[in-house]
DNA sequence: ACGCAAAACTGCAGACCGTGCAAAAATCTG
DNA sequence: CAGATTTTTGCACGGTCTGCAGTTTTGCGT
């Protein structure tokens, strides 16, 4: 067998992942034929040639084996984050590390165009996919913070019990931040992947992705073409 | 039994309603008790005095049953921003509109503290609560871009199929901006109960919304707290 | 090449989830 | 009260997911 990579680790690590791979492989395929929720497990692990017990030491759930898709990404815009120049405001340096991220989407348009389809069809898995950046989300959030708080004393563990009402509020406020940050940036992405998804014919995604976080920077201001657009 | 509401319709609703709340309310205190995992449908149908099948006659899934608190809060916040005066910037009109509706959660501090410890360990059903809010995203997207490109021929149903890219390209700026916006204010709603949830006792939920929604309207520059605070 | 230890795969039993169906009970209507 | 409508309930059935124990495969030192 030829293999792209020049095949990492040991035959057992390489057998997992064509098990692993082969199991969403199959899943996906018996969805886009059959529709999502004619697709059982049986189904899926026979595909793969796998035991049906098998597939749940590789997917703790059904579901997950159809939104475990890039699900690495996480850790690289986490990374990106605390790796940026200290020169932007936050909200461009999450948006640089996204955007980042965010270009396989291009390049495997075929496989974010198939998991689309089969996610649109199926709210249910939506809302998983989203449960699943959930976790992302607060490691995004503390990659943010310390990006703009690092050092700064209000965040000392062995700070004073009785912290002043004022810092009090400041500290409040820092933790705010991060975590708002952090969750509109997912939604963003969220919306520019859903936006992109159904016309995807017309525009490039970075288009799109772009533009969301123009509105955001703007402060989501009235839409430029009822006013008259400006580029 | 003292009733706030004026019992409205027959025996039947009544009935209805109050085998609901039974069932929420079996759900929730089994929950806080031995743990959301640990509770069966078994347990929470035995609890409110019906049987197991009746509990799938009032919810669709097991978890519905932790995530349906203000469920129809949705509906209110879409006529309100349809009622909206014509005055005010979209974010403006979105943020009064959940404001009004969000002054319930301060009065029944009780039920939503209740739920947001039980939502926040597990993270799960926060997925299912988020996905839950996703079908509310799209009717008020909806509602937004009337309240905003209302009678815009570009949104015309009978338009030429091959309009000319320019009017393309504004239209899709013009669907984008509303779900962009109305994921975004969902967004900021979740963010702000979270982080409220968990220090109740210090702030009112108002401020930190408010304190939100500020964020967004300046659009997310850097946190007041680490250039000075100026409020 | 051989054999041992670690890891993975598998089948099985069992608890739980969720649905369709039809009978029984409760409620509404006249 | 009688009939129609709605709700509740029990039952059967298929699917999901977990723990356990036995078997097979892989890694590795000799």
């Amino acid at each position: 067998m030829v293999e792209g990579v020049p095949a990492e680790g040991g035959l057992r690590e390489r057998k997992k992942r064509a098990t692993r791979a082969a199991l969403v492989e199959a899943a996906v395929r018996l969805a886009v034929e059959r529709g999502v929720e004619n697709v059982t497990v049986d189904a899926i692990s026979a595909a793969a040639g796998v035991s049906t017990r098998t597939f749940f030491n590789y997917f703790d759930s059904r579901d997950e084996v159809f939104v475990m898709v890039g699900s690495d990404s996480s850790d690289r815009v986490c990374r990106a984050v605390l790796a940026a120049p200290p020169g932007p405001a936050p909200l461009e340096v999450l948006r640089d590390a996204l955007a980042a991220e965010l270009e396989e989407v291009e390049q495997q348009q075929e496989v974010w165009c198939l998991h689309a389809e089969v996610l649109r069809k199926a709210p249910q898995l939506l809302a998983r996919r989203i449960g699943a950046h959930m976790a992302d989300e607060l490691g995004l959030a503390e990659a943010l913070a310390e990006r703009i708080g690092a050092g700064s004393p209000l965040f000392a563990e062995d700070r004073p019990a009785f912290a002043s009402p004022e810092d009090e509020e400041r500290r409040r406020a820092l933790e705010l931040y991060p975590r708002l940050l952090a969750a509109v940036g997912g939604t963003a992405v969220r919306v520019a992947v859903e936006h992109w998804s159904v016309r995807q014919d017309r525009t490039r995604f970075t288009d799109v992705f772009r533009e969301t976080f123009e509105h955001l920077a703007a402060g989501l201001p009235e839409p430029p073409a009822t006013a008259g657009r400006r580029s």
